[in-house]
DNA sequence: TCGAGATGGTTGCAAGTGTAACCGTCGATT
DNA sequence: AATCGACGGTTACACTTGCAACCATCTCGA
């Protein structure tokens, strides 16, 4: 049979399956002590790093669907790691902050995710992880320019 | 508040952002003409350029869970591009194989998939993506090791 | 030859997900 | 001020997924 085509070479396959392979790898370190989805993991770093924001604003930076941010933040409140503060001028939106608890384990977290980056770096030899992520980006870009032509 | 840390240099988060983005925008090639799931695709791909396959083969060389395969087995068959050929000497395997009507079909899909590469390549320059998939190749080597080496 | 475990594959269930529809609020136009 | 569309956020529903439990079959050793 004629193979103009191979699975192995072509990118979104393997895309995914290095993606799907460092997450589960990743989630292994933190599953156990806390447990915690992605998109909550995600969350927290947001506003861990940003400081307050909206749900929105979560969603835009952290690239997540605005139903995963709600579910994820509703998480994170019944957690009791983040607080909700209206905003007096527009009622619609509201602040997020994390309280002191989850600014702790935001701290832990971080410093898991730090630590697991550096050993892979390690692994990997240095500026390996810069050059792959320079590359993601221009695919991104190159991504997102299509979308945009197309509307 | 002191940040060591950046999630858009987390390279988890940067690979998965990546491979969303790609497997959307690659998905809306092929999701209008063929009703198709990625695992489907997956497997129809694995069976269409390897040739007889059992669902463990699938999974091991496709990075499948067993039972994403099995459904994804199960609808293709159901859709007759593919056939299921028992073992004489083991019955629990079963031999997989693609019908005329699926080797079609992934003639189809795999001259779109080349197409949308060659599209990417072209807007990446000559060589990128090889450079990007050896880079996730270390990745995935230096993750595979360490999961060895931790059992 | 009779278990005990391993293996190929399927299925029930609970959890996560995207889509679409929705509620409340805002801003602009009238 | 009444209305209409846009926007922030939530929820209902259908679908996908992973885990664990399962069935059937095979293998190995007593």
């Amino acid at each position: 049979m004629p193979d103009a085509f191979d699975l192995e070479s072509f990118l979104p396959y393997r895309l995914n399956r290095a993606a799907e392979l460092i997450s589960l790898s990743f989630s292994r370190e933190y599953k156990q002590r806390f447990q915690m989805t992605r998109p909550e993991w995600r969350a927290l770093a947001a506003l861990g790093s940003v400081g307050s924001m909206t749900a929105t604003e979560i969603g835009t930076h952290s690239n997540m669907h605005k139903t995963k941010v709600s579910r994820a933040v509703a998480a994170l409140e019944q957690r009791r790691w983040l607080r909700r503060r209206e905003n007096e001028a527009d009622r619609r939106v509201e602040h997020l902050e994390l309280t002191a608890a989850g600014q702790k384990a935001y701290r832990e977290i971080a410093d898991l995710a730090h630590t697991y980056q550096a050993t892979l770096e390690k692994a990997l030899g240095t500026g390996a992880i810069e050059r792959i992520e320079a590359g993601l980006a221009d695919v991104e870009r190159a991504l997102l320019d299509r979308s945009h032509r197309r509307g």
